[in-house]
DNA sequence: CCGAAAATAT
DNA sequence: GATATTTTCG
């Protein structure tokens, strides 16, 4: 029988930003680093990298400056790639800037669903997820490309929901997983708790919640206890930590104009005034808590992540 | 800009 | 080879 639909918001107030864990919400990742040039990638294959290399939170970069008591160090796990080694050390090409390849771990999975869960999936569109989860380094295209993905999952499952089971989500904490999913496709997904409203938008009823953002507000100002949720990247990271952010550079002005936007202001994290009347502060929507995930038990795949959830 | 497909890398 | 992620096309 239906689950209770509206029970899933109850789990969002846990998940919702505690008055601790609320807070900014600048999630570093990815290594804007590359180090390689021209890197030689024979176009072979070879089975290496994801090794813990335990790259440390990267010391805290000299220069510095930046904010005055926040922004997260880039919390990027860098998984390196086996080799590399020596040159790494110094190098900024500083040209060329080759992103590495985007991981996504449960916990960045975590917030893109938590990030389409709360614009529904009506405005969940790229853009505006990458907005809501502010994730920095984030770009459009890894979301894009996520979502789609993202989209696949939830499809395959509403196919298979037949009856039994319901169960839409292989159960995460548990990792119940036995479920009907196979194991390809659903990793990475099965690992965070989808929303029951993703399995059949505009179907019944109830089409809660508006585009509103959410994130109420923050008042505590604590010691500088920046939670930063791994972020995991890398291909072949040669870490550094340069952040730069070529992403583009209009502004709306295509030739034609979609729709207007029932929310949210443009661009990247620029200051976008009130959304749609909802009082909310610019910037630093959100920051849910995350929570442990035990890795998947089966063989072989492990990404690390961590989440220092701060703890001073 | 969004969506899906193809291409590439791992 | 398969999967994950990126890049290109519509």
């Amino acid at each position: 029988m239906r689950e209770e639909d509206s029970n899933w918001f109850s789990r969002w107030e846990e998940e919702l930003p505690s008055p601790d864990e609320l807070m900014p919400l600048s999630q570093s990742l990815i290594t804007p680093d590359l180090a390689m040039a021209f890197d030689i990638r024979n176009p072979n294959h070879h089975h290496a990298q994801q090794q813990q290399s335990s790259v440390q939170p990267a010391p805290p970069p000299p220069s510095a400056a930046v904010q005055p008591s926040s922004q997260p160090t880039l919390a990027e796990f860098a998984a390196d790639s086996g080799d590399l080694g020596s040159g790494a050390a110094g190098d900024e090409p500083a040209r060329t800037l080759k992103r590495p390849r985007l991981v996504w771990t449960p916990q960045l999975h975590k917030r893109f669903v938590d990030a389409v869960a709360h614009l529904g999936i009506k405005n969940a569109v790229p853009k505006t997820i990458m907005q809501l989860m502010s994730v920095d380094g984030l770009t459009r295209e890894n979301v894009a490309s996520h979502l789609q993905k993202y989209r696949l999952y939830l499809k395959r499952m509403q196919g298979l929901s037949g009856g039994s089971g319901g169960g839409a989500n292989g159960g995460s904490g548990g990792a119940g997983l036995g479920a009907s999913t196979d194991p390809a496709t659903d990793h990475l997904f099965a690992s965070s708790p989808v929303p029951p409203h993703f399995l059949h938008p505009g179907r019944g009823n109830s089409e809660h919640f508006l585009p509103f953002v959410p994130v109420p507000a923050l008042q505590h100002h604590h010691h500088h206890q920046q939670q930063q949720i791994v972020a995991a990247a890398v291909g072949h990271p040669h870490l550094q930590s340069q952040y730069h952010r070529p992403q583009m550079g209009h502004y709306g002005s295509s030739p034609n104009s979609q729709f207007e936007h029932p929310f949210l202001g443009r661009q990247t994290q620029q200051p976008m005034h009130r959304i749609g009347g909802t009082p909310m502060h610019n910037q630093a929507p959100s920051s849910y808590v995350e929570d442990l995930e035990s890795a998947n038990g089966n063989g072989g795949r492990k990404v690390l992540t961590l989440f220092p959830t701060g703890d001073d």
